[in-house]
DNA sequence: ATCGGCTCGCGCAA
DNA sequence: TGCGCGAAGCCGAT
């Protein structure tokens, strides 16, 4: 069962047409288990005794993508192949422009799905098959618990006005999508792939892309490795998780937001795991829920309802107007891109945050924090801060270019958050300081085990 | 260790 | 229109 609120009808078209299969684009949600979209393409193509192809389409020149993401991506689309291909779905693996390849593909299809993304560039693809595919474009958002639309028609101001919009209709979304059995057979469907999704690595090797950032083994893509990681936190780390979770120097986090980011996951599953984790407290099972339900449906607010989310201008008057107000003050400390990204700043936990960046695709969310406060104190304007900032988070992380993304950066000049006592550089906006690392954790401890990592 | 003030604006009561 | 209150923090007073 399909909850109602996540099937979004993008145009009016039908079709009577010769028609050859129901067509599935997978983008954002890239998994075959609990995927609404792929199951609502299933029942579809029942329904009409059709077959169902299911393509994924990848792009060389995707924004901002680099080795590092591809790897990871291309890890996750091997498990895909294999599990749709035990389904007896057909799989094709395409490169080039997603709306171009996707639009060839409808001129022989009844219906197209795709799933649902957030971002400038997801919505654009999707508004240019709506309007130029000859068959019905349905939508199915399947990569967040609430529906957008079902929380909130604009922005909301912070955390504290969405949660109690979220709260009162998020269990009615935790629930899993049916598995059906493919019923039409697709032996004759005979579209070809332009790479093989069970070869990664081959594929990777033969891409055009930016290779400035090499792939990291602290992470491997897929979701039966989210699984496992899932696994291991509702175990260990979730009991405790209401009171330690900042903690940099034993952390307590779940690491899924790399699988999350590209839909390898489900934060349904997610979700109904942790809410499910009997041997622990409802407190710390709920501060879970508040960081994977709440604060992300916050981020996903921002980037629907703020046009231009990834600029300095999204930031809240407040905000701006006090950071105008101080744009002149005296900066002592000021470091260049290369120098920040090259780890040689002053500050031993500012460099070990980098250091833990580079090296391994993430960063401890606390450090994060901590991470972009300074890179604003030692910029020469909010405006090459905010540049800074987003643009390393998207380089090194494998969760970067994420709605979480610009929500954080935006956070830290101001964005759902309040006003602070007046300060240099910040002025109102709130600071961070190393005396709070050391007085709240055994951050040393932290800088070790960054040290302790292999390149 | 713990607590209140900081500062602004949302959201609800009136 | 008024006013309570936030909540991923800092700082200084107790």
């Amino acid at each position: 069962m399909i909850e109602p609120e996540r099937i979004q009808p993008l145009n009016d078209r039908t079709r009577t047409a010769r028609v050859r299969y129901v067509l599935y684009w997978m983008q954002q949600s890239q998994r075959e288990a609990h995927n609404p979209a792929l199951e609502f393409a299933v029942a579809e193509a029942n329904r009409r005794g059709q077959p169902l192809l299911v393509v994924f389409v990848l792009m060389d020149r995707y924004p901002e993508a680099n080795e590092r993401h591809f790897a990871f991506m291309l890890q996750g689309l091997e498990e895909v192949a294999a599990s749709l291909g035990k389904r007896g779905i057909p799989f094709v693996a395409r490169r080039g422009e997603p709306a171009e390849v996707v639009l060839e593909l409808s001129g022989s299809a009844s219906v197209l799905v795709c799933d649902r993304g957030y971002l400038r560039h997801q919505r654009e693809w999707r508004e240019t098959l709506a309007r130029e595919a000859p068959c019905a474009v349905v939508q199915i958002e399947g990569d967040v618990v609430v529906p957008v639309a079902a929380v909130s028609t604009r922005a909301e101001f912070a955390a504290r006005t969405i949660r109690p919009k979220v709260l009162a209709i998020r269990d009615d979304f935790l629930r899993v999508p049916r598995r059906q059995r493919l019923e039409c057979p697709a032996t004759e469907l005979d579209v070809a792939s332009d790479f093989d999704p069970l070869e990664p690595a081959t594929t990777l090797a033969a891409l055009d892309i930016d290779r400035s950032v090499r792939q990291v083994s602290r992470f491997r893509g897929g979701t039966s490795e989210a699984r496992k990681l899932l696994r291991q936190f509702s175990n260990r780390e979730l009991v405790g998780y209401s009171e330690d979770r900042n903690d940099p120097a034993d952390p307590r986090c779940s690491s899924l937001s790399p699988y999350l980011h590209f839909g390898q996951i489900s934060p349904v599953e997610v979700a109904l795991k942790v809410a499910r984790t009997e041997n622990c407290a409802l407190a710390d099972r709920e501060a879970f829920l508040e960081q994977l339900v709440v604060r992300r449906e916050l981020s996903i607010n921002f980037v629907t309802h703020v046009p231009r989310y990834d600029r300095f201008s999204a930031v809240p008057d407040w905000a701006r107007r006090t950071l105008r107000e101080h744009r002149g003050d005296e900066r002592p400390v000021q470091y260049t891109r290369p120098k920040l990204e090259a780890a040689e700043t002053h500050d031993p936990y500012w460099n070990a945050a980098m250091k833990e960046m580079v090296k391994t695709g993430y960063m401890h969310n606390y450090m994060r924090m901590y991470w972009g406060k300074k890179i604003i104190e030692w910029s020469a304007s909010p405006e090459r801060a905010y540049r800074t900032i987003l643009g390393l988070n998207n380089k090194y992380f494998i969760d970067g270019r994420d709605p979480n993304s610009y929500t954080s950066v935006a956070w830290l000049f101001g964005l759902h958050d309040r006003p602070w006592t007046e300060r240099a550089i910040f002025g109102k906006v709130r600071y961070m300081n190393a005396a709070g690392l050391e007085r709240k954790f055994d951050i040393d401890r932290y800088v070790r085990w960054v040290e302790g990592l292999e390149s």
